[in-house]
DNA sequence: GCAGCGCTGTATCGAATGTTACGATTTTTG
DNA sequence: CAAAAATCGTAACATTCGATACAGCGCTGC
C-alpha cells in the first residue's frame, strides 16, 4: 500500500507536534492543492512557518518539498486519469425527490469523517472525559445553536459544563475561571467572527485546551487549537451548512456518553430522583 | 464566464505557431498536472525548450508562469470541491474511522427524506415566504437548538421571526400576539415534554399554522399540527440523533432563500449598511 | 523548582527556477 | 531566388524558493 499520501497523513497526525498537525489539517482540508503551491503560501494558509512545513513533509518521510509535490501530482495524475473526474456524474439517486442540496450534505459527511481520526475522536473524548475539567462551550452567530446543543448532552453526562451565551462580556468575565487543565470547544465557520478568536486567544494564553469545530477553510482560531474538525460546509445554496459538524458533534457525545458509561448512568439516576 | 484554461487553449491553438502547439498538446494530453510542475519538466515533456514554454503561457494570455500556475490551482480546487472527489483519497470502507453512528446516521437522512415529498417541502416554504404572517420557533430540551438554528438564519431573510426562549411562562405571553395567520415551528422528540404538547395546543386553538419537526414515533402534537416532519431518529448509541431533522431544516432554509431570493437579497443588503 | 529535551519561528545561505537577450535556423514574401 | 520576418534554442541573468543553523520558548521529568 505505497498509495496516498492523504493516508499517510492520518495515520501519523496523532504522532505530530501541533505546529505539524496544523499543517496537516490545512492540507487535509483542500486537499492537495496546498500542497502544489510553494512552501511560503502552504504556511501561510496553515499559519504556521515555513520549517515546518518541511518538517511536516520530512516526517511523511519524503527526502525533500519536491518529492512531496511529486508524489502529489502522481496521485493527482491518476486520479484524473480514472473515468469519475467527468462533470455531470450520474448520481446513484435511489428515488426520491431529495432536493438538491441532500446529496451534498451527505458527501459532506462522509468526506468530512474521512479526515477525522478514530484517534483524534478518541483523543477528544478522552479530553471532555475527565469530570474534574470543565468544558466551555461556544459558537459564533449560526453555530451557537451547535454549541447549545451539545452542551445540553453534556451537560447531563457529567458536570462543569457551560455555555458561554449572551453578550460578550459575560465570555470575558468567565475567562478567569478557565485554567490550564479545562476545555474550551469552539464553534466557527465563516464568516470567522473577530469576537470569538480575540476570545480564543485570550483563553489560549490561560492554557485552556481548545476544540475548534470549522469549516474547511479552517477558522484562523485554528492556530491556538489543539484539536481541529474541519467539516465540510459547500452546499449548492446561499448558506453553508452545518450538518457535517452536527454529525461530528452527535458523534462526540456519543462516545463520550460510552466512556462515561458508569459514571453518567449514576449522574443520570440521581438527576432522575431530584425531579 | 472566466472559464477554463483548457478552453483558451483549444481556442487558439490554431493560431499558434509548432513548438507552442506541441507544448499545447503535452499539457492537454495529461491536464492539468503537467503545468503544475517546473517550466524544465513541462518543456522536457512537450519536447521543446524552456522558453517556448513561458510563450506559450504568455500567449494565452497570462503574466507570467506563476499566474499560469496559479489558474490551474483554482480550477482544480473548484473541480476537486464538489464532485465525488473520491478517487484518490481513502476509499470509504477500506479505511473506515467513521465511528459506528455515522452510516446509520446518514441512513436515518436518507429514508427521511423518502418520506417528505417536494410538495410537502414546497407547502412549508410556502407558508414561511408569507412575511405578514409571523414565525414563531420553539424546542424541546434537547431539540431547541435545531429551533434556534433555523431561527438565526430566518431573521435574515424574513421579518417577523421570533424564537421563543426561556421560562415558559415567556411563550404564554407570546400567544396573545399569535393569530391566524401566523406559524409555529416546533421541534419535539421524544421524550415529548409535556409543557411543548400543551402550548401547542393553545396555539392551535388561536388558528396558528403549525409545522412540527418530531421523530418517526410522531409527537403528541401531531394532532395539532398542519406539516408534520417525521425524521428518523435511532442510532447504535444511547442518545437519539437529530440530524435527519438538522438536515430538513437547512433544506427548508435553503429553499425559503432561493423563494424569497429578491426580497431577501435586498433586505440583507439593508443590513449590511446598518454595520 | 530546576535542568534537559523537544518544538517552533527568525534569519541566512545556497540552489533551482523563471525570465530575458541574442543569434542560428527556418519560413514567408516580394 | 533573395531578403525579411518569424520562430526557436542556447546561454547568461536575476529572482524566488527551499533548506539549514540557531536561538527562544514551553513542556516534561527528575
Amino acid at each position: 500500500m505505497k498509495n496516498g499520501v492523504a493516508e499517510l497523513i492520518s495515520d501519523r497526525m496523532d504522532t505530530m507536534p501541533a505546529g505539524e498537525r496544523r499543517a496537516a489539517h490545512a492540507l487535509i482540508a483542500s486537499y492537495p492543492v496546498i500542497g502544489l503551491k510553494t512552501v511560503a503560501e502552504f504556511s501561510q494558509a496553515a499559519g504556521v512557518s515555513s520549517p515546518t512545513i518541511l518538517r511536516f513533509v520530512a516526517r511523511l518521510g519524503f527526502q525533500n518539498y519536491a518529492e512531496f509535490q511529486a508524489a502529489l501530482q502522481d496521485e493527482l495524475a491518476a486520479q484524473l486519469q480514472s473515468p469519475a473526474s467527468r462533470a455531470g456524474l450520474p448520481q446513484p439517486s435511489s428515488r426520491g425527490p431529495a432536493p438538491a442540496t441532500v446529496e451534498p450534505t451527505l458527501e459532506n459527511i462522509r468526506e468530512t469523517f474521512r479526515h477525522v481520526s478514530e484517534r483524534q475522536i478518541a483523543d477528544m473524548v478522552a479530553l471532555l472525559a475527565n469530570p474534574k475539567a470543565a468544558v466551555f462551550l461556544i459558537g459564533g452567530r449560526f453555530t451557537d445553536p451547535l454549541a447549545r446543543y451539545m452542551a445540553a448532552h453534556l451537560t447531563i453526562i457529567r458536570p462543569n459544563v457551560l455555555h458561554l451565551a449572551g453578550q460578550e462580556s459575560n465570555w470575558r468575565d468567565r475567562l478567569i475561571d478557565m485554567g490550564k487543565r479545562d476545555v474550551l470547544l469552539i464553534f466557527d465557520i465563516r464568516r470567522y467572527q473577530e469576537s470569538l478568536a480575540l476570545f480564543a486567544e485570550k483563553a489560549h494564553h490561560r492554557g485552556v485546551h481548545i476544540v475548534l469545530f470549522t469549516d474547511q477553510w479552517l477558522s484562523p482560531i485554528a492556530r491556538f487549537a489543539r484539536h481541529v474538525v474541519a467539516g465540510r460546509t459547500a452546499v449548492p445554496s446561499p448558506w453553508d451548512s452545518s450538518a457535517a459538524l452536527f454529525v461530528v458533534a452527535e458523534t462526540l457525545i456519543g462516545e463520550l456518553t460510552r466512556r462515561l458509561e458508569t459514571d453518567s448512568a449514576r449522574r443520570i439516576g440521581e438527576m432522575e430522583k431530584l425531579r
